[in-house]
Formats: C-alpha cells, sequence, structure tokens
RNA sequence: CGGGGUGUGGCUCAGUUUGGUAGAGCGCUACGUUCGGGACGUAGAGGCCGCAAGUUCGAAUCUUGUCACCCCGACCA
C-alpha cells in the first residue's frame, strides 16, 4: 500500500528506516520482549499463539506425510557431536557447553543441542537393524541453542523454536525423495497459510549446511527486497551413517549404511509475516494463523443494548469457528482500532448504536483498510468469506511484490548496478566456482540464495568471470 | 568479534557542557463526563538516574571499569 495513510505515530515508516520498522512493529504489536539474558527473547502471548497455529497447521501436513513426533534431550555429549567431522566444525564456534552437574564437574562436557542430527544418529544406530525398520521419519519441536553475536527478534537470537525432522532411509533415491517432498511441504505451507510466496532451489555448496550432500531452500523476499532463508531441507546421504555407523541388513542379508535426511523451520517464520505483510501501522497477519482473527470494537459501549449486541455478534463468530474477541475495555474506540491495527487483526467488526438500529454492523479489512456494511445476520458467513478474500490478496500482492523484484544481470556490471539499484533477487548464470561467489560477496555483499528448481539458460557466461556456465542462480542480499 | 550510538518512573525523552540532593509528556489508579480513527476533567501512585568502584563537603552530571540494548559490518535458521 504505497500511498497508505499512516496511523500510528510510534512505528517509524519503512522508507523512513526499515529496521527501525521491523523493530517498532515487534515491539508495537507486542510479540516479544528482550529477556535478561543476552540474545535470549521471551515470546509474549501474541507472539506464542501465532508460533502455535504455524506449529498446528504445519504439525497436521507433516502428519499427512508420515511424520512421527519425538521428543530427544536438549543435552549432547562432546564425543556425540564430534563423530561428524564436517557439522562439528560448522556449529562448534556457536555452541553453549554444561560443565558442572550440581557442584561437580562433569567428567565429559555436554553442548547444549544447536541442532540434533547427533542424537538421532545415535538413536537410529540402535533402532534400525533391518531393512523393515525404515523408513524412519521423526520429527521433534524444540528450542536449540546457538551463541549468536549479534541478535534481531525472530531473525536471528540466540534461543530459537523450531522443528527439526530426521528421517532414515533404505536407498539413496528414497532419501532425495523425502528431502524434496518436505521441501515441497513448506513452500506449500508457506503459500497456502502464511501467504508468502517462496523460490526454492538448491544451495551452493558454499551455502549447504555443514554436513550435508545437498541442501534445498525456500527463499522469501522481504518488503526492503532482502531475501530471507525461511525453510530447509537437507540430503545427507550416508555420511552421517557412516560416521555413526547406521547399517542395516537388507532383503539380501547384506549389511547396508542408511540414507539420512533434515529439514526445518523455526520462529523465524514469524519474522518473514512481519516483514513481507506488515505495512506502516504495524503487523497485517494472513487470517490463517493470526491468533485473533477478528475483533469486535463496540461504538458508545455504555449505550443500551450496544454491549448485549456485540457479544451477540462475538458469540455468533465463535460458533462459526473463528478466533474472535471481544474489546470492551473503556477505551476510546480509535484507540482499539490502532491497537487492532497494530497487531495484526485481519478483521474488524465496529457495532453501534446506529448499527444497530438497522440490523447491521461495519467490517473493516486490516490489509486494506475497505470497509463493508453487513446485516448482522449474515456477519459470520461475511466475516469467514472476508478472511478468505484476505488471503488470497495477501498472497497476490506478496507474489507481485515478489515478481516485480526480480531482475536478470547478463555482466557484472549489470549485477552491481542491480545489487545497487535494484533491491530484490538477481537471476544471473554462475560457473559453479566458489571464487566467484566469495567474489561477488566481497565486492556487493549478496550471495547466492539458491540455484532455482526451474533452470533457464539466460547467457552462456557465468556473471562474475565470463567462463562457460551452467547454472542459473538466485541472488540477493539476506537476512 | 570490529566500528558507531544509547542507558534517567511502564514508554519517549529533557537535565550532564558549567557538580548543589530529579523533571516533562504519554501510560497507570480512582471517580465523573465521553465514545463511528489513538477523548476530557479532577485527584493520586510511581525513579537510591544500567551496575560497580573512585574524586568531592556534595555526583544523574567528573574519572575508571563493567553490563545491556540499538544500528552498520564479518558469521549463522
Amino acid at each position: 500500500m504505497a500511498n497508505e495513510k499512516k496511523l500510528v505515530e510510534e512505528i517509524t515508516s519503512m522508507e523512513v528506516d526499515f529496521t527501525q520498522w521491523y523493530t517498532d512493529v515487534v515491539k508495537k504489536a507486542e510479540l516479544m520482549e528482550y529477556s535478561t539474558i543476552k540474545g535470549f527473547m521471551i515470546l509474549k502471548p501474541n507472539g506464542y499463539a501465532l508460533w502455535e497455529n504455524i506449529q498446528k497447521e504445519l504439525d497436521a501436513r507433516f502428519k499427512d506425510n508420515d511424520v512421527e513426533n519425538v521428543y530427544m534431550p536438549m543435552l549432547i555429549p562432546e564425543s556425540l557431536l564430534q563423530k561428524e567431522k564436517d557439522h562439528v566444525e560448522g556449529f562448534a564456534p556457536e555452541v553453549a557447553w554444561v560443565t558442572h552437574g550440581g557442584l561437580n564437574e562433569l567428567p565429559e562436557r555436554l553442548c547444549i543441542r544447536p541442532t540434533s542430527e547427533t542424537l538421532f544418529c545415535d538413536l537410529y544406530k540402535n533402532i534400525v537393524h533391518s531393512h523393515r525398520d525404515l523408513p524412519k521419519i521423526y520429527n521433534q519441536w524444540c528450542s536449540v541453542v546457538r551463541w549468536e553475536k549479534t541478535t534481531r527478534p525472530f531473525l536471528r537470537s540466540s534461543e530459537f523454536l523450531w522443528q527439526e525432522g530426521h528421517t532414515a532411509h533404505a536407498t539413496a533415491e528414497e532419501a532425495q525423495e523425502e528431502t524434496i517432498r518436505m521441501l515441497n511441504v513448506y513452500s506449500k505451507f508457506c503459500e497456502d497459510v502464511l501467504a508468502i510466496p517462496v523460490v526454492k532451489g538448491q544451495k551452493t555448496d558454499k551455502e549447504k549446511f555443514a554436513g550435508a550432500e545437498a541442501t534445498y531452500t525456500i527463499e522469501a523476499l522481504m518488503h526492503d527486497g532482502k531475501a530471507l532463508q525461511s525453510g530447509t531441507s537437507h540430503n545427507f546421504g550416508d555420511g552421517f551413517a557412516k560416521a555413526f555407523g547406521i547399517q542395516y541388513a537388507d532383503k539380501d542379508n547384506k549389511l547396508q549404511y542408511v540414507h539420512q535426511t533434515s529439514w526445518g523451520v523455526s520462529t523465524r517464520l514469524i519474522g518473514a509475516i512481519i516483514m513481507v505483510h506488515g505495512d506502516d501501522s504495524g503487523l497485517v497477519l494472513p487470517p490463517r494463523v493470526a491468533p485473533v482473527q477478528t475483533v469486535v470494537i463496540p461504538i458508545q459501549q455504555k449505550k443500551e443494548g450496544v454491549l448485549e449486541g456485540a457479544e451477540e455478534i462475538k458469540k455468533t463468530l465463535k460458533a462459526a469457528g473463528l478466533r474472535v474477541s471481544l474489546d470492551e475495555r473503556d477505551k476510546s474506540p480509535g484507540w482499539k482500532f490502532a491497537e487492532a491495527e497494530m497487531r495484526g487483526v485481519p478483521v474488524r467488526v465496529e457495532i453501534g448504536p446506529r448499527d444497530l438500529a438497522e440490523g447491521k454492523c461495519v467490517l473493516v479489512r486490516r490489509d486494506t483498510r475497505e470497509k463493508l456494511v453487513v446485516e448482522i445476520a449474515n456477519v459470520a458467513e461475511e466475516v469467514s468469506k472476508l478472511l478468505e478474500q484476505i488471503h488470497n490478496d495477501m498472497f497476490a500482492r506478496a507474489k507481485a511484490h515478489l515478481e516485480a523484484h526480480i531482475s536478470d544481470a547478463f555482466t557484472y556490471d549489470e549485477f552491481k548496478d542491480a545489487v545497487e539499484n535494484k533491491p530484490g533477487f538477481i537471476r544471473a548464470m554462475w560457473c559453479g566456482d566458489e571464487a566467484c561467489e566469495l567474489k561477488i560477496k566481497e565486492d556487493t555483499t549478496a550471495t547466492s540464495r539458491c540455484m532455482p528448481f526451474e533452470q533457464e539458460k539466460i547467457s552462456d557466461v557465468c556473471v562474475c568471470c565470463g567462463k562457460p556456465a551452467h547454472k542459473l542462480v538466485y541472488w540477493g542480499k539476506a537476512y
């Protein structure tokens, strides 16, 4: 909404300062609070409810894909963490250690999980013996700790909530299928539930997960044109299996190593929701995960019948299965409007003496501020319909924004110009040499986001070095 | 981990240059009037000035140290 009037004074305008806008929105929408420990965040009811809804929707989709939930310990013995070389090198700099149990120093220190590959491997080693034990498709919802140097609410914190799926399969083919299947669950979830379009593809070797054979990603584009890695799915091949000795007897009674995958999304998705959909008045929540989908705001609530009428509407909406709240605090309507806007409530219902006399109420969309007068008798149906419409419109707008912020670069000068002047993804060919990735990052701060599944040969040569190229890469500045 | 900035009631900040015993607005509490885009009146409550040392008769103010947060980089979901 380019010409939208800014109604909330305390929120810095996006155009003035995007990062300040982000911080303001997080605060004004009451999503989180800083804790007394550096880098650790407190999720407040509005923020946690958002996560709960994400969790609920995603978990249902996992279960449709035969995923079983488990819970693993939060501590990992140092010796276990060290079994896979690339993995430990990737995570060692940012793990927190437990060195004491009570008053005594532990014989072996334990790390607080930064991710749980090693624990799952240790488990699979013990429970997988035969091809009949496969596949194992486990997932856990938990928090992990990574001692980050700089932190930002939802985008990077020292502890964050996520889910991590860990699977073991008999063959490389099955593992690859699983990796892509779960990536698709993520991309579909982002689109269907969060109204966030994503670019899907494979990470370059430089950007892939520590210990993975291949990493796949969904990349979303924020309002300021920066990319956010919003979910990843990894194919581990049999690397971890060999390091941990996870073997099974196949049908011919020959010992084989399992092939593994892992995949995860985190509370970073909340950051994506904020930066994809938010505006200068605050948060704009996708209806399907909004903690409160619609808020009923009475006008002149002390006048006879108003509160009763509002109460009645709330009941009707609730009975229709909507997440609804009634704001009967002794505040002015304007105040309540502004607050509901900052918190991103998709639809508000206004009901005053004037409406009551006519048997009507007013619906106002958060995303467009469009007002709609409807019969109270039809309110549930109208609100439900409007929520669907809002979801579709939000997705369409985000998609249009994404498409409008993809540019092609054929020469290095064009590339550098695009990084400077065209915020968004830059499509450019790449020779496959890590040196070019490094040079591009050095020169422009842009990184390779992914090699999209939908490949296209827009040029014969690498945008950086001019040597023959066969891979189309999406580049961009990232969070 | 480098570079910059900020810490004073719940929030935003003034006061620091020139040391003299803490202020404003908003919010909060009570009552009343209000209510279709952040209403108003009256009466209240709330702060050893991030923390710790030091200088001084006296420190929010000067010195040193330390911690936290924000922004920009390097590293990562």
